[in-house]
DNA sequence: GCCGTTTTCGGCCCGACTGTTTTCAGTCG
């Protein structure tokens, strides 16, 4: 589990995303000039490139990458004058033979290789606006194989990208999948509903929804379906499969099986993409057929198993993978080497970490938030109100600081819970604390966070962070990227050198569940448990209704491959309040 | 272009829906 000889992780390496992109942009060439199976080939090999939890560099300054998977000779070399030149001649290449915008065109919905090469040739189409121009002419549906309604749905997928909705957040969707399932059960005819997608997966943003029924009466099912309040298109309407988008733009899909496809049916639904085809092809090598109506044998394609997902994955001799596993990311080898992590479930957890009060920018007082989390059935909860310079939302001072901690002990009298006292501190430009340390070893728990000056580069952001570190009075890293999702991006940190010094100088990494931040997200946390760091669970609460934001973090925390062992709240409070020590 | 518990050659995940067709190609997930 634990890997410690190789600390230089640097996730989503600018490197890395740059490599992933070119290959994918040649695959998507080569697609376009309908040259076979090596698009695959350069899609698989940037897939695997993606997920890697270091710098790609530095597989190279080891010379293993034909170790990656989908790497070979070819592409290994690619990649090699890419890193060593800044440039890919067979990129450039190919780029100078289309001579066109492939990658914008590609993001037109019902538009992909076949059509843009068509476009091209009679209409010298490039790109978006030459493609919007030739639809205001009404040129389009005179190109055979194309016609009225495809210049129609062309000029539709025009105009949606111009306003394209942005990837949903989970917790936003969360209420929307409770209705429709809602829905869809209240249906006499419908025997089974499961929602499927990245949202099972928990990742923490959706670009849509994924539905999955049981029912013997599936054009019943699919005309309700599409009569759903709050629908505003009807994207596609068959006996089994129908799509439909509602009104903030969220596209939602709905397929009807039979109770026996059921288990093959969530498997292909769930995702994702590339662990499905990894399994389907893990399937085909001991001798069976995947698809979603279930596993069958090659040879004369007898149905084996399909309805539930435990049998599909048992039958291929492989351990049950969770669905928040299902990335692709090494699940399918834990799995037949049973290595899969035990994931920790919402039981598991024991109490809460940074909660805000009326004390800094929260909306309720500590003992209504201490009364709440009792009633949540929590253990303990640790209170972090800001502490910091100007620019943090009224913040504790110091002057105020002793009475804060009288009053955390008041409360502590009145509840049947443990409750911590702490603060969520700012990490200074020069990498201190804007308290004494004496005073921050009064307390329970220490979050530092970067709140200000997030433009710093790398380096001198790494150091910032570090350094805070080494001074050795913080427990938690706070929201450890400082993220917003689809507003603000991370602050650059050199992770590996971070989790090093973390995991050094025993410090938890958060996992904060506002729904905004998600941070750190899955990938990241694998990375950082790898490199042997140690984890805790935070809600970010603001208000009452922000405390069981801890079932987020949890997703993500799954997602990591964490188990209880690797997560604070899931420990004894005397084992925490040890591991808190400073 | 990659890869190997049928393989170093000959395969490469699988099926629904739609539009333009007159039996299928393209796109999507």
């Amino acid at each position: 589990m634990t890997n410690h000889k190789n600390p230089a992780i640097f996730l989503a390496s600018m490197k890395n995303l740059e490599v992933v992109k070119i290959l994918n942009t040649i695959a998507d060439i080569l697609e376009l000039q309908e040259v076979p199976f090596k698009p695959q080939a350069y899609r698989r090999a940037a897939l695997s490139i993606e997920s890697l939890s270091e710098d790609i560099r530095e597989v190279y300054r080891r010379d293993e990458l034909e170790e990656i998977p989908g790497v070979g000779k070819a592409i290994a070399e690619k990649i090699t004058e890419l890193l060593e030149t800044g440039k890919l001649s067979y990129y450039e290449k190919l780029k100078k033979e289309i001579d066109l915008d492939i990658e914008e065109l590609l993001s037109v919905p019902q538009l992909g290789p076949r059509k843009i090469k068509v476009l091209y040739k009679k209409l010298g189409i490039k790109n978006i606006k030459n493609l919007e121009k030739a639809l205001e002419k009404h040129k389009i549906r005179a190109l055979s194989g194309f016609g009225e309604k495809t210049e129609q749905i062309l000029w539709e997928g025009v105009q949606f990208i111009k306003t394209k909705p942005r990837r949903f957040l989970y917790f936003q969707v969360q209420p929307v999948v409770e209705e429709i399932r809602k829905r869809l059960s209240s249906l006499d005819i419908v025997a089974k509903v499961e929602v499927a997608g990245s949202f099972r997966r928990g990742k923490e943003t959706v670009g849509d929804l994924d539905f999955l029924v049981v029912s013997s009466k599936p054009q019943q099912v699919m005309n309700f379906f599409v009569s759903l309040p709050d629908v505003k298109e009807v994207l596609a309407k068959g006996t089994t499969k129908s799509s439909i988008r509602l009104s903030n733009g969220l596209q939602v899909d709905l397929r009807v099986v039979r109770a026996k496809e059921f288990g093959s049916a969530m498997n292909y639904f769930i995702g994702s993409k590339e662990h499905n085809v990894e399994l389907r092809k893990f399937a085909l090598s001991k001798g069976y057929t995947l698809s979603e109506y279930g596993l069958f044998t090659l040879k004369g394609k007898k149905w084996i198993t399909g309805r539930t997902e435990q049998e599909i994955y048992t039958k291929l001799g492989l351990q049950y993978i969770p669905p928040e596993l299902r990335e692709n990311t090494g699940e399918l080898t834990a799995a037949l080497e049973g290595k899969l992590p035990k994931l920790i479930a919402v039981n598991d957890v024991k109490g809460v970490f940074h909660n805000h009060t009326v004390w800094s920018d929260g909306n309720n007082s500590l003992l209504e938030m201490a009364q709440k989390g009792e009633e949540l059935g929590l253990k303990f909860i640790s209170f972090n109100d800001h502490f910091g310079p100007l620019g943090i939302v009224h913040p504790l001072t110091e002057k105020r600081l002793d009475s804060y901690v009288r009053e955390i002990e008041k409360v502590q009298k009145k509840v049947g819970i443990k409750v911590f006292s702490g603060l969520e501190i700012d990490i200074l430009k020069d990498g201190t604390l804007p308290l004494s340390r004496k005073k921050l070893q009064e307390l329970d728990v220490v979050i530092a966070s970067v709140h200000l000056s997030t433009k710093m580069a790398e380096p001198e952001m790494t150091k910032r962070v570090c350094q805070a570190f080494e001074n050795n009075t913080i427990n938690i890293l706070g929201h450890p990227t400082d993220r917003l999702l689809e507003e603000r991006p991370e602050i650059a940190l050199n992770w590996g050198k971070v989790f090093e010094s973390a995991r050094n100088n025993k410090v938890f990494l958060e996992i904060n569940g506002s729904p905004k931040r998600m941070d750190l997200e899955g990938l990241k946390v694998k990375a950082a448990l790898e490199a042997g760091c140690k984890f805790s669970l935070a809600t970010d609460a603001h208000d009452l209704a922000h405390l069981p934001f801890y079932a987020l973090a949890l997703n993500m925390a799954r997602r990591g491959w964490a188990e209880t062992k690797d997560i604070l709240n899931c420990w004894s409070l005397s084992k925490i309040e040890k591991a808190l020590q400073k």
